[in-house]
RNA sequence: GGAGAGAUGGCCGAGUGGACGAAGGCGCUCCCCUGCUAAGGGAGUAUAGGGUCAAAAGCCUUAUCGCGGGUUCGAAUCCCGCUCUCUCCGCCA
């Protein structure tokens, strides 16, 4: 959510920041709701101190033994004006809020700008890409090795999930320790256990609810229950209505989960293999900093991803997101892409952003500031370290041979006792 | 699933219809005293909004005692529903 003081003070400038990303800012509306919540704002709060004011005087007859009918009667008048000005100031506050919560983000002065995805301005590039030629996609080797099973999962339950058998699921859950491993010893992560499904104020916090609750997996429970489509959930929703001292900043944390994504909408998209699934392992890190410190963190929570493809000696580069391309939340996205050679292209595999105070303003997540001693926002953040579905078939395409066969990656023998070679 | 108890500020804890946004204590901040330390004295110390203001301060004001509704001129306090926590029983990986 963006800062309503803001809003109110600045709706241009906040229309001209949105418009970087191709948001139409509908100021009329805007001005003509702030205009009458204003008024009936006011008008509400001065009956209420005086009813307020009555009720006192009340009291204090009572207690001097007066007779208090003549108040009374005034307040009756009183008290159904009050009623009628709380209903029509809460509808409009409703009304206020919902739109406040359809703005995205402002993207921050460093974005680029830009439409959609051909406008991503490259950053770097890490090791070199092997050609495209003879090689398999993932699906065709993992098929092939009897270890990959789509069919099966169709069968179970529909299109777009995957049983992984013998030393390719051994394979999943080795990427899984491997990568905790790295973030908690190597970049001081605290690992968590979280859960898997969540309530919608969770939901909201994060910014996925109200705008995008198809993308989502809803239980048919009472409790309004969804699955998560990412630790980011759960793992940033520790921090609402909390406000944390200024010396535990900044919270780093790691947590592997599976994620459930709906992909409504994403009909005749990758509809081959492991890339776009309804269920998905991911090791997401999160933190939370003071908000001078968020940027340089951002470039640090990258680089702790990219840590991750280094040690694997898979070929990547990262991205700038432009305005245009960045999700509803962010003020800055960083797309780590990694080369798969089926595709003969860089393919997403994490994503790291910087909320700034965005997801904060919506969970009320705050530090006490050591000099004011006033709970201020902190700054969040975000990234995938990394897509463990991905970085699966990111190995297998990359480390193929002519016959099949698939090379482990040097630092993840040990994670599978040794093995080097995963063959038929 | 059954029975019972509870939820109050950073923490502990009092408060069963009116001067309560909330006693008291702890903690924290500032000041005084004390040649260090310890002890003592005083003052301050919840959050989110709105209005005024160029802005800040200040001032005025609203809401908040787990959440939502109700009764009442007036609710932390009474009533209803819900959530969560604890204890006991049952069941269970």
């Amino acid at each position: 959510m963006l800062d309503p003081k803001l809003l109110r003070a600045q709706p241009e400038t906040v229309a001209a920041q949105l418009a970087r990303r191709g948001f139409v800012f509908d100021l009329s509306r805007f001005q003509e709701l702030e205009a009458r919540r204003k008024t009936l704002q006011t008008e509400t709060e001065k009956l209420q101190a005086e009813r307020n004011a009555g009720s006192k005087r009340i009291g204090q007859a009572k207690g001097r033994g007066e007779d208090v009918s003549p108040i009374l009667a005034d307040m009756d008048r009183i008290k159904a004006q009050v009623a009628a000005n709380e209903q029509a100031l809460n509808a409009l506050q409703t009304e206020f809020e919902d739109f406040a919560l359809g703005l995205p983000n402002v993207p921050h002065a460093s974005v680029p700008d830009g439409k959609d995805e051909h406008d991503n301005v490259e950053q770097r590039r890490w090791g070199t890409p092997r050609s495209a030629a003879g090689a398999k996609d993932h699906a065709d080797l993992g098929e092939a090795l009897g270890l990959m099973d789509f069919a099966a999962a169709a069968k179970l339950t529909g299109a777009r999930f995957v049983v992984l058998r013998g030393q390719l699921a051994r394979l999943q859950r080795a990427l899984i320790q491997f990568m905790l491993d790295v973030h908690t010893r190597e970049h001081g992560y605290q690992e968590l256990y979280v859960p898997y499904i969540v309530n919608a104020a969770s939901l909201r916090g994060t910014g996925q609810l109200p705008k995008f609750g198809e993308d989502l997996f809803a239980l048919k429970t009472e409790q309004d229950w969804r699955l998560i489509p990412t630790a980011e959930v759960p793992v940033t929703n520790l921090l609402r209505e909390e406000i944390q001292a200024a010396e535990a900043l900044p919270l780093k944390w790691v947590a592997h989960t599976p994620c459930f994504r709906a992909e409504a909408g994403a009909a005749g998209k990758d509809t081959k293999g492991m890339i776009r699934q309804h269920q998905f392992e991911k090791v997401e890190l999160v933190q939370a900093t003071l908000p001078e410190r968020s940027h340089q963190a951002h470039e640090e929570l990258t680089a702790h991803a990219e840590a991750i493809l280094q040690k694997l000696e898979l070929p990547y580069r990262v991205i700038t997101l432009c305005t245009g391309d960045m999700g509803f939340s962010s003020a800055k996205t960083y797309d780590i892409e990694v080369w798969l050679p089926s595709q003969d292209r860089y393919r997403e595999i994490s994503s790291c952003s910087n909320f700034e105070d965005f997801q904060a303003r919506r969970m009320l997540a705050r530090y006490r500031h050591p000099e004011t001693k006033k709970p201020e926002l902190l700054h969040t953040l975000n990234g995938s370290g990394l897509a463990v579905g991905r970085t699966l078939v990111a190995i297998l395409e990359n480390y193929q041979d002519e016959g099949g066969a698939i090379a482990v990656p040097a630092a993840l023998q040990p994670y599978l006792g040794g093995l080097e070679r995963i063959a038929k």
